[in-house]
DNA sequence: ATTCAAACGAGACTGAGTGTCATTATGGCC
DNA sequence: GGCCATAATGACACTCAGTCTCGTTTGAAT
C-alpha cells in the first residue's frame, strides 16, 4: 500500500503528493474545521501549489473524502468484473462487502474520521451526497449492460439507490458508536442492513 | 395565485420580489445559461441588491430550481397533515401526486423548463440532488414520529428514498417527452413507476 | 405624527476556482 | 551520458459567489 513499485516514476510522484494531500487535509480540517481551514493553508503545509492541488482534485471538498472515494471506486471495479447470478439485489451486498474488506489496512480510521467530519460541514455532506449519486448513475449503467436492460429502467435506479442507502445508514450506525469492531463490524452491519430492505414495501401504518 | 390579499403587505412585497426572481433567473438561464449569467446580471435585471437576492434564497444554485423545490414543499405539507393508514408506501405516493396536482396552474411549464436547466448545469443537478435529500431526510422524521419508529431506522430511509427515485425518473421520462400531456401525463408517469418498484427487489440475472 | 423593527442598498472583503505562461522535471531515444 | 518532446509544476492575475457591516428606508403599531 505504502507504494507500488511497477508504476512509472512520474506516477508514483503524483500519488504521493495524492496522499500528502489527503491525509493532511483530513488532519487540518479536523483539527481546524473545513471551512476555518483555507486551501492556501493546506498547500502551504504540503508544499505544493494552488494549481497542483486542482489537478489533483476537482474541489476543496473532494480532498476531504478520499477514503469515501476509495470505497466506491473500489465497489464500482468490483462490480464491473463481476459475474451475475441469481438475485441482483445481493450481487450488489456482496460487491460491496467484499469492496470494502479488500481496502488497504487503515482505511478503517480514515473513514471513521472523514465520516465525522461530513457530520460537522454541511458542504461536505452536500458533496458526499452528490458524489455517491454519481457513483449510483455508473451503477446503473453497468447494471444495464450487463443485463441488458433499458438505462432508464426504475428497477435498476432502485437497486443502486438500496445499496448506497444501506451502506450510508449502516456508516451512521458505525460512527456513533466510534467505528467499534472496527470493518468487520461495519460489513456485519451492511449485511444486516440489507436484510431488512424488503420489510420496507410492506410496512404498514397499523395504529 | 397571482396575489395573496389577505397577507401583510410587507409579506406581499418579499414575495413579489421572490417571484420576479426566480422567474426572470429562470429566463435569463435559460438564455444565457445557468454558468455564463452572473449573479450582478440578474440582480440587476430585477433591480435589487445582492443582499436583498441572498436574504430570499442561500445560493445562486436555489433560485434556478424554484418550481422544484415548490413542489417538495407541498409534498412535505401533505405528508404531515395526512392520516396515514395501510402501506406507507401507497401513502406517500398519493401525499406526492395529490401535491403535484395542487400546485399552482403554470408550475408545468416552469417545472419543464427548471429540468430541462437542470440537464445542462453540473452544478444545478447537484443542487437538486441535495435538496430532495433534505427532503428525505424531513420525510424520515415525519414518518419516524407519525408511526412511532427510530428515525434511523432503515425502512423509513428506503420508503423517503423511493418516492424521490420514482418522481425522478418519472420526471425525466416525462422531460424527454417534453412535457407531453402536461401535468396529468406526469402524474399518471408516476404511478406507473410505483407499481414497478416492487419488482426491484426480484430482479434477478437468469440470462 | 412618532417610534420601533425589519427589510433594504451600498460597498468592502474573503476565498474558491480558472486561465495563462514561464520553468522544471521526466521518460524515451540516440 | 546527452538531447528532445512532453507533461507536470509554480507563480500570478482574474472572476465571481457568498459574507459582513453599517447607514438608510419602509411598513406596522400606538
Amino acid at each position: 500500500m505504502t507504494e507500488d513499485r511497477s508504476l512509472p516514476l512520474r506516477e508514483r510522484k503524483r500519488l504521493r503528493t495524492r496522499r500528502a494531500l489527503a491525509d493532511t487535509a483530513l488532519r487540518m480540517f479536523s483539527e481546524k474545521g473545513f471551512e476555518a481551514t483555507t486551501l492556501d493553508e493546506l498547500v502551504d503545509a504540503v508544499e505544493v501549489s494552488k494549481s497542483t492541488f486542482f489537478r489533483a482534485f476537482p474541489a476543496k471538498e473532494a480532498v476531504a473524502i478520499e477514503a469515501e472515494a476509495e470505497l466506491w471506486s473500489a465497489y464500482l471495479a468490483a462490480l464491473r468484473e463481476r459475474r451475475f447470478s441469481g438475485l441482483v439485489l445481493g450481487e450488489l451486498r456482496d460487491a460491496l462487502a467484499g469492496a470494502a474488506a479488500a481496502l488497504g489496512p487503515g482505511w478503517d480510521e480514515r473513514y471513521l474520521a472523514t465520516r465525522r467530519l461530513v457530520l460537522t460541514a454541511p458542504a461536505l455532506l452536500a458533496y458526499v451526497e452528490h458524489h455517491r449519486t454519481g457513483v449510483e448513475r455508473e451503477v446503473v449503467a453497468c447494471l444495464a449492460a450487463k443485463l441488458g436492460l433499458d438505462p432508464d429502467d426504475l428497477r435498476l435506479h432502485v437497486l443502486a439507490e438500496l445499496t448506497t442507502t444501506a451502506w450510508s445508514v449502516s456508516g451512521r450506525d458505525w460512527v456513533r458508536r466510534d467505528g467499534e469492531g472496527g470493518r468487520a463490524a461495519l460489513i456485519r452491519r451492511l449485511e444486516g442492513a440489507f436484510q431488512a430492505v424488503p420489510a420496507a414495501l410492506h410496512l404498514s401504518a397499523g395504529d
